[in-house]
DNA sequence: TATAATAGTTAGCCAGTCTAAGTAATTCAG
DNA sequence: CTGAATTACTTAGACTGGCTAACTATTATA
């Protein structure tokens, strides 16, 4: 095994929780429109993929349909995501952004980019383009397909 | 700016959330004790630090007091922690680990520690370091104060 | 000593998560 | 072509975690 690999698991299983919880206190905190962390992931997933199922949705955040439901179930009525039925399968969903969704997306990620481009501007250039080459490993430890994608 | 910046605030935002899914997961399917993290953390900063008041474990996780009673009174119930009052300062509480809580708390970290171990088993040596290196790197721009006192 | 501040709890709200159970649409086996 | 299985999604109900507001009890202070 690995010298460092007992000590680097212990690490990310220490500082991921702690870097969420400022992450989710900023994205809370906002002042125009405020979102949880699921919600906005569900608005970057459609802001990437331009629309998608229910399903599809729920597997790519790894949670329940029920919980999926719910959650577009919110955003739905905020107007942020328009929800539409009926197309060649009658059963599935049509999920899409609304405009308003595009814009809510597009300010709270630069806000909440910002918000750690600030917290990190002190480290050295080094340093930076260190967090940046384990922030790629660690996505491809956990989600090979998503670098996979990025790539091709 | 640094020209990096902006790319690695990108990055983090989206893969600490993703990280984060996993850990969750897994610290909830173990089989012997299940955890939430929030909960697991409570049992980590005891670990840690031996014993603390409601006040102190509120703010070390950076949550407030209501929450903070709620979440250890459900470890208390599960008789995980012993809470204590009447010290000299009849208002605060004492609270510490039990000795099923200290066992509960090593094979929980365990586990979760083998777990993402396993995940970056394939990757090399180097890889890991950058890894652990990104993630000291975040913790001491996110709690300069843990790693100043691990310095200490 | 009366008032402030501090430490925790309780109540009541909401979001996110799950499982179980239900409906509606589609597919497929006979 | 019809009845059964599968798929897509919703509803119901429970739990945790998070908050604020309002409360009690204790300690500090003016």
């Amino acid at each position: 095994m690995a010298k460092n690999q007992n000590e680097c698991a212990a690490r990310i299983v220490e500082v991921v929780p702690t870097v969420m919880r400022h992450l989710r206190a900023n994205i809370r905190s906002q002042k125009t429109l405020q979102f949880t962390i699921p919600q906005f992931r569900v608005l970057t997933y459609l802001h990437h993929h331009g629309q998608a199922t229910l399903s599809e949705l729920a597997g790519s955040q790894g949670v329940s349909l029920p919980t999926m439901s719910k959650l577009v179930g919110s955003l739905v009525q905020r107007k942020l995501v328009a929800r539409e039925g009926h197309g060649a399968d009658r059963r599935k969903l049509k999920l899409e952004l609304s405009t308003e969704g595009q814009h809510a997306h597009d300010s709270t990620l630069e806000n909440t980019r910002d918000f750690v481009a600030a917290k990190i501007a002190d480290l050295t250039d080094d340093q930076q383009d260190a967090i940046l080459n384990g922030m790629i490993l660690l996505l491809g430890v956990f989600e090979p397909a998503r670098v996979k994608a990025e790539v091709a």
